[in-house]
DNA sequence: ATAATACTTCAACCACGATTGAAGTATATC
DNA sequence: GATATACTTCAATCGTGGTTGAAGTATTAT
């Protein structure tokens, strides 16, 4: 037998590998005040800009961030955050870590085993 | 300069570095549906027993995961979810991904450029 | 005592990804 | 055209951490 997963929990795991990176977060938060511009970003974060574009790639192919170009000067470049994706997370991960999902213990094993139904136990996740 | 951050962040960060593991998610998973002990996780998981011990002891050093021997067989351990640290864990995350953060952009750098104070930047979190 | 069970710890291996330093691209200014 | 700016991409290095396989610990059963 092979744990069958949810598209969405696998969604939810690549996220959070993305987001388990502290420059990545401070970034993210940078973003979230309204900072956009790669030097600056490198400015506050005292990052070499091919960090800084590394890291906002990876971002951006997790597609929590948006990119743009100035109108008037095509190099500069402005990140931002994107937004319905952000949203998506937020719901995912308030979904996959709810409490409430918490049960109390159902023994199929060990001394005080009964028998547990294998969807009470694998099906638990997505509702 | 260097980059502050507050309490809550690091912890944040060090939890995602946990959080980010496939293997860590499915077990918690089961956890959350009530599913306890080692040798159960191991066969649903299809993983060796030493590698749920590992992962069990990541979780438990990250606050995440309590764990409890049997009373009538001692050799028998239970793993169960800490329920309290399950709730700071998605209160930090909610408050630190609240798409209700998010700025309008704010260049202090670039052709459009104006002032912006270092509070607004850096102060955005936590609230 | 001996053996089996349930789990943990250890040391060696290996892969992934962040970092580094340099070269490359595109746009704007002189 | 030549230089400067803003950023990206590339190849090489390196550390962290998951995996592997074996030995170790504690408890129970025979």
């Amino acid at each position: 037998m092979t744990a069958t997963e949810s598209p969405t929990t696998h969604q939810l795991a690549d996220w959070l590998k993305v987001l388990a990176e502290p420059r990545r977060l401070q970034i993210l938060n940078l973003l979230m005040a309204g900072v956009q511009c790669n030097c600056e970003l490198g400015a506050h974060l005292d990052l070499a800009p091919n960090l800084i574009s590394h890291h906002l790639s990876v971002l951006r192919k997790a597609g929590l961030v948006e990119v743009e170009r100035d109108g008037g000067d095509a190099r500069w470049v402005y990140y931002a955050i994107n937004r319905p994706n952000l949203e998506a997370l937020t719901a995912a991960f308030a979904s996959f870590f709810d409490p409430a999902r918490i049960l109390p213990r159902q023994p199929s094993c060990g001394p005080q085993a009964t028998f547990v139904s294998d969807e009470l136990i694998m099906g638990s996740y997505p509702s």
